[in-house]
DNA sequence: AAGATATCTTTACGGCGCCAAGATTGCCCT
DNA sequence: AGGGCAATCTTGGCGCCGTAAAGATATCTT
């Protein structure tokens, strides 16, 4: 999808050195890892010199954030399709915290990336927004055709602000514990993520209301 | 409790650098973050120069890990004491819950430390080992005297393992996020966090068994 | 007292993020 | 078409970083 070298004859001017420049950062977290992840051996894997980038971004925490954003937007689909796939919403949460932890799991660098650089700015500015959001609501509003009352903010922040906890500690796990014996216990990975929504019972409680 | 410039005639060797260096680190994490740590500033801090800390270290990381066990020490007490003072084995569960969080949010760059280096190791050696044991077990002991059957490993495993994700997610969060809206309508950080862990019933599962 | 050992310093190397000045190029305007 | 301009990229350099090697100094052992 892409290439260590400029093409082929390097034009003084790459075609679009900003997307390069994330499509390396992205290659690079994966492949090396995020302690290897330096601007300079960004512009190298794009072939450019060590100050090209700062062309296309502001430092390296903009180029991150760049990187977060994709990943953010990527999370968001996955979300998107495991919620209309689910055969009825109570199920929906669930699959919905599954696709959540299989997205980290599948992406490790770029999901710690995500968190990383929005811990970087101090806080996300007051009750999440931009990107994150629209994920973000795609869960509130399951647990409303779950049952949740919409009248009742509060119940659902809390809600949702308590699901998405569980599925991002997990996810968090996940990356660096094997939990082996609980995954060959319960025949596999996405088994074992499962059963860990299932034990949490997200949207057991609204049924007792 | 200790000093930037050695104390007072700054003697050829210092007393016990080692435990100085630890110190200095952790007082520059609380202080400026952690991006802000720097083998060096952490030697400055301590009045000694950029390799002495290498006599009493590998590397870097070997001093974070150093800090990291101390702060596994300290969560494992705030556990400890959480689980002894609560009225009840089912409220104990909330209220580990909840002292989990607040140790996180009263020493975040500690916090953080803890994790990265586990993360940084690659991968915890299999289902937990070392100090951070010891805290998982009270977690997993309060779910027997909740009323869990010790007898299935598999679902006390399941359970704490849900739970502890549950707080790691929810301590994270709530160390960039703010959360205001519901801080404010629940009555401060800490019965917000009490209801968090109330809504994901951590003991609830075990009385429909 | 003397040598061995542990601790600390100095010096140095390469890599990093980032800045400033210069080279090269594509684009727009007349 | 061609001339100027702004965008893009390179070179060189600064101060910081982690860390290795070699020398200085204090403590311990005998």
């Amino acid at each position: 999808m892409s290439n260590t070298q400029a093409a082929e004859s390097r034009p003084y001017h790459h075609g679009d050195l900003r997307r390069a420049l994330i499509d390396a950062a992205t290659r690079l977290l994966e492949t090396e890892g995020p302690s290897a992840l330096s601007l300079r051996a960004v512009a190298r894997e794009a072939g450019v010199s060590p100050a090209a980038p700062y062309h296309h971004f502001k430092d390296k925490s903009e180029l991150l954030d760049a990187v977060a954003a994709e990943g953010w937007t990527m999370l968001d689909a996955a979300i998107a399709k495991a919620r209309a796939e689910a055969a009825n919403p109570a199920e929906a949460l669930d699959e919905i915290g599954v696709a959540y932890v299989c997205f980290a799991r599948k992406n490790p660098a770029i999901y710690r990336v995500m968190y990383d650089t929005a811990r970087d700015k101090e806080a996300f500015p007051v009750d999440m927004e931009g990107v994150e959001d629209s994920a973000y609501c795609k869960v509130r509003d399951t647990f409303i055709d779950a049952g949740a009352n919409p009248e009742d903010a509060q119940e659902l922040e809390l809600a949702t602000t308590a699901a998405w906890c569980s599925a991002h500690g997990l996810a968090e796990m996940a990356n660096f514990k094997q939990f082996e014996h609980l995954k060959d216990a319960l025949g596999g990975e996405v088994a074992f993520f499962r059963a860990v929504f299932k034990r949490l019972g997200l949207a057991a409680s609204l049924r007792e209301d």
